[in-house]
DNA sequence: ATGGACTCTGACAACGTTGTCAGAAGACAA
DNA sequence: TTGTCTTCTGACAACGTTGTCAGAGTCCAT
């Protein structure tokens, strides 16, 4: 900035008014600064920039995942972007893994490096820790899962009535005997899921056969087997709600292996990439990861903006998407 | 910083020196200095520190890739990241939609805020512009694509390589009419891959029937017109190679519509998830997303840890995954 | 010519941190 | 005691930028 100021003959708060478009440079000099610009390849920092300016901001919000692998992280994170990038503001992100460590170590870096805001898919129990950052002015709102010990912005969809959606969709068609796969019931939204589970069997009447329970299935492998289990009663269950992703997949593999998957009924909770394609289509409570990371970014940007109103607690819909498996006649 | 300093009654400069955990302070002292900051919740302003800095590393790399939804590009992100936070460096990430502008203004963003390194999955047609920025110390990787006007270190996926063994594998089953479907010519990676498929026909002696190859298909709308086209040929093909995810998904679709998907024998370019639950299983040329984000990384990290060694240019290979329909006999 | 209003410009300090360097304090030998 | 060496500490300037404010210049009406 000094070189160009020197190059332009003018000083440098003067280029810093060109850089930053302020009102009342003249004409001539305005020409002058860009031109020297150019020449010299200037190059803005904004760190510095931010530094110094009276707001502190740094155009920047982090923005903590699961994995950002996943299909469902990954499109969170795109409409965050979307958001993001419309009102020149970028962003920094990484996976937790659901391990509350690497959550902390990464909302400290991004602490660090000032970001003006937090978007974060919780995996630690407490969130008390965020109270600093927060009281520092940092904005922070919680996606698909709510903090515990800190009442802050959320955007969750809602589980438990997806499950019941699809446990009252296969009731409809006359089963009786449902089986239902569950993840880590640690997880929020796995604990969720199970309680719309329990509580639509209730509201229909129908009694819980715990021998076609199983929960804390995390992967494929753990899905396969517990399916097995499930079929392997005296009396198999005639639908499978599959609480989760790679559950559903693991129990479709299953079905097809024992050519049950024309015979035995499944939904699974969350969209699947293809799941039109497979024979038959598998029938799911598909979530809107899109809508929640835009509803989350926009919550957030209202509160950079300066909202200071009580917290909200936004609820994105579940859609179900029927394509054969779940309309299987027990 | 002066808070803590006042708290813990030593200067700013000695608690500078105890965060830093640089030597020679004494004992009491650092126990003093982290107990002031313990109290205060002092955070340490990196942004502030690395403007002050000799080195000038704000511990940040910039990522631009098409489209961090997409599971290419994810499982890209995914793996740059895990080689950054071993290295405590934060990713700032965006989508550029396969536009040249878009490319720039994040290029110029992620410069603006002092990246140390760039890795790119090039849109562009020209990356000279990206000298400049190079100039200035910051190590630039391409991956995905080569650039263009610009010498700079490559990781690639062998393309044309990836097509050939496809194609040989569909002729060793007997095939000669081998239909070709294609994403947008201007994509390198495209124009390589139609390349291979060209070159491995004139190896086997076959020539190419231009009824039976359809190029710039974009999304899954304009695969399944193209596949209709293909088959509603007086001598239509035996089997198809399509050059890429959405178009093998598209071809799959018509095929299972026509019901000939036990009959015409298909194989795409890169993986799809659940592609072995489909009947039949889709035989795929298979890359190695994570391969490439993790060796970019490396080479990016080696850079800024000062080799000043020549353009390195690594070529990731491609793996075929056999799983019944490349394996239809004509 | 004078005064007032307005427009434009630059000197200076400050943002939160670290590099440099001088010097205080302590340890030890002569 | 004095001198020398080592260890530790803080004053100060600087990183690249912007907020503040004083003042120079211009225009117009009196």
């Amino acid at each position: 900035m000094r070189e160009v100021a020197a190059l332009a003959g003018v000083s440098i708060k003067t280029v810093s008014r060109v850089v930053n478009g302020e009102p009342n440079v003249r004409p001539g000099l305005v020409d002058r600064v860009m031109a020297a610009v150019e020449r010299l390849n200037y190059q803005h920092n904004f760190t510095a920039s931010s530094l110094r300016r009276s707001d502190g901001r740094s155009a920047t919000i982090g923005v903590v995942l699961e994995d950002l692998a996943n299909p469902f992280s990954a499109a969170l994170h795109r409409s965050i972007e979307d958001v993001a990038v419309a009102r020149g503001v970028l962003v920094l992100a990484g996976s937790s893994d659901e391990d509350e460590d690497r959550e902390h170590r990464l909302v400290s870096a991004f602490a660090s490096r000032r970001v003006d805001g937090l978007i974060i898919q919780p995996s630690s129990r407490d969130h008390s820790y965020l109270l600093h950052e927060r009281r520092a002015g940092t904005a922070i709102v919680f996606v698909d899962r709510p903090p515990a010990f800190l009442d802050a912005d959320t955007v969750l969809t809602d589980n438990a009535a997806g499950v019941r959606r699809g446990i009252r969709h296969l009731v409809m068609q006359g089963h009786r005997r449902i089986g239902y796969l569950g993840d880590l019931h640690t997880i929020v939204t796995a604990a969720e899921r199970h309680r719309g589970y329990l509580e639509e069997l209730a509201e229909q009447g129908i009694e819980v056969d715990e021998r076609l329970v199983r929960l804390d299935l995390r992967g494929i492998e753990k899905a396969e087997a517990a399916t097995m289990e499930l079929l392997a009663n005296p009396q198999p269950p005639t639908a499978i709600f599959a609480g989760q992703n790679l559950i559903t997949i693991g129990t479709f593999r299953v079905l097809r292996r024992l050519e049950l998957h024309r015979r035995v009924a499944l939904i699974g909770f969350d969209d699947i990439l293809l799941a039109d394609l497979l024979e038959p289509g598998i029938t799911v409570i598909a979530q809107d990861p899109a809508g929640i990371g835009r509803t989350a970014a926009e919550v957030l940007f209202r509160r950079l903006d300066g909202d200071r109103s009580p917290s909200e607690h936004h609820v994105v819909l579940t859609r179900m998407i029927t394509r054969g498996s779940g309309e299987i006649a027990p």
